[in-house]
DNA sequence: GCTTTAAAAAGTAAACT
DNA sequence: AGTTTACTTTGTAAAGC
């Protein structure tokens, strides 16, 4: 019997951060290699990282975003790389600024195809919302932990929402023994 | 005081105002789609529970009257797609489908998904088919829903292609393209769900 | 509410070859 | 006919309109 748990992949971490200094984004921008600054779109300017992947948005505050890190531990290297570049810039940069991990989205696999309509069903129309003519996925909100589920035929699925890694793998026991108790994974 | 009376008289005049536009909507767009009269006073139903519920602060009026004539169509089992009842609104397709998410969640209308046989009649009457084309349809559809082929298939493309494949079956063939127009699909989405379809049905090609 | 960023799932659409 | 690209859904922070 292969757990489901076993198949969870972190796709995407979310974290924000701040560097505790106001920064003029128009001259970050100018010698700042790569960045994107179109503050008549977006307030934000966009910094992308290579090793590892991920992409940072300053902001005027002296806040950031950093999104498409696959790891915790690699948004807290990109951001280090956000830091020092920063640093470079003669831009006085916090110590260890605190990172805050706000999202993290994760997919994995039950292993067998799934029943959409018999799901939506079994868990009550009023608890999921499955609109296949919208989207094939079936949206599973948990309120522990508190997290989104989207279902596919396929039996894979997607956890967002979530703050810390173990949110996926309790999140997928739960979904797991429900649908079990439903009859809904034989 | 009298201020006030007649602030309360102007917002409920606007209110009516207001309700009568949405009722008039519907109206309009339940003519140019074809349901019947039951249809559209499902639909006013909605609306005005919506109203009541207060859900249409944030929304528009014509994206609040348009998700509940597609909300009642379905209710109703003679669903229109989101594509055909956006022809007939000015709100966009995508607009719609959130909204009557939105609304059918906070009412509790809990529809269920839509049946792909549903849109057989409609569709293939549009195409000059026969009952026998209808029910081999329905056939297909049932079939191979039941061996899991629907899950996550939008029913406009899945109730195409079973009709075509039943076209195809009782020799009175439809092109892919006639299909794709009534259903309001593509060709390829026709393609992809027949070519399932049959060999779940075990239908050499 | 919107704007922007990232990534997955799987279906569908538009535009091509 | 089949491919490529792009969009649909979910969640999340940021600043500003």
């Amino acid at each position: 019997m292969s757990d489901p748990k076993d198949t969870i992949n972190i796709e995407n971490v979310v974290a924000s951060t701040g560097i505790g200094q106001e920064l003029d984004l128009q001259s970050v921008a100018m010698d700042l290699e790569g960045a994107d600054y179109d503050p008549e779109q977006f307030p934000g300017l966009v910094y992308r990282t290579q090793n590892p992947k991920s992409a940072a948005l300053i902001f005027r505050s002296g806040k950031i975003v950093c999104t498409g890190a696959k790891s915790t531990d690699d948004v807290h290297e990109s951001l280090g790389i956000v830091f020092d570049k920063l640093r470079e810039l003669q831009i006085p940069v916090d110590d260890d600024p605190e990172i805050t991990v706000q999202n993290i989205v994760t997919s994995a696999d039950l292993g067998r195809n799934l029943n959409l309509n018999a799901i939506a069903i079994g868990l009550g129309l009023e608890n999921i919302e499955y609109e296949p003519e919208q989207f094939p996925g079936l949206v599973y909100r948990l309120d522990e932990p508190k997290v989104v589920a989207l279902l596919f035929g396929s039996g894979k699925l997607v956890i967002t929402g979530g703050k810390q890694p173990v949110d996926a793998e309790h999140a997928v026991d739960k979904i797991v023994s429900r649908l079990s108790e439903l009859g809904l994974l034989d | 005081r009298l201020r006030k009376w007649q602030e309360r008289i102007r917002t409920k005049d606007a209110g009516e105002r207001n309700l009568q536009f949405a009722l008039s909507e519907i109206d309009r767009m339940s003519s140019a789609l074809g349901v019947p009269r039951s249809v559209r006073e499902v639909a006013s139903v909605i609306y005005r529970r919506a109203l009541k519920e207060d859900l249409i602060r944030g929304r528009s009026i014509e994206g609040v009257s348009t998700s509940a004539l597609y909300a009642a169509c379905r209710q109703e089992g003679i669903p229109r797609s989101l594509e055909e009842v956006s022809e007939v609104s000015r709100v966009e397709r995508k607009e719609i489908g959130r909204t009557y998410r939105y609304v059918s969640q906070e009412l509790g209308l809990e529809l269920e998904p839509v049946d792909p046989k549903q849109y057989v009649p409609r569709f293939a009457s549009a195409l000059d088919l026969s009952e026998e084309v209808q029910g081999k349809a329905n056939e297909i559809i049932d079939e191979t829903a039941e061996q899991g082929l629907l899950s996550g298939k939008s029913p406009t493309g899945y109730a195409a292609a079973a009709i075509y494949a039943a076209s195809l079956l009782c020799n009175e063939k439809k092109t892919q393209r006639e299909v794709a127009d009534v259903a309001q699909v593509t060709e390829v989405t026709i393609r992809n769900r027949y070519q399932e379809q049959i060999e779940a049905m075990g239908i050499p090609s």
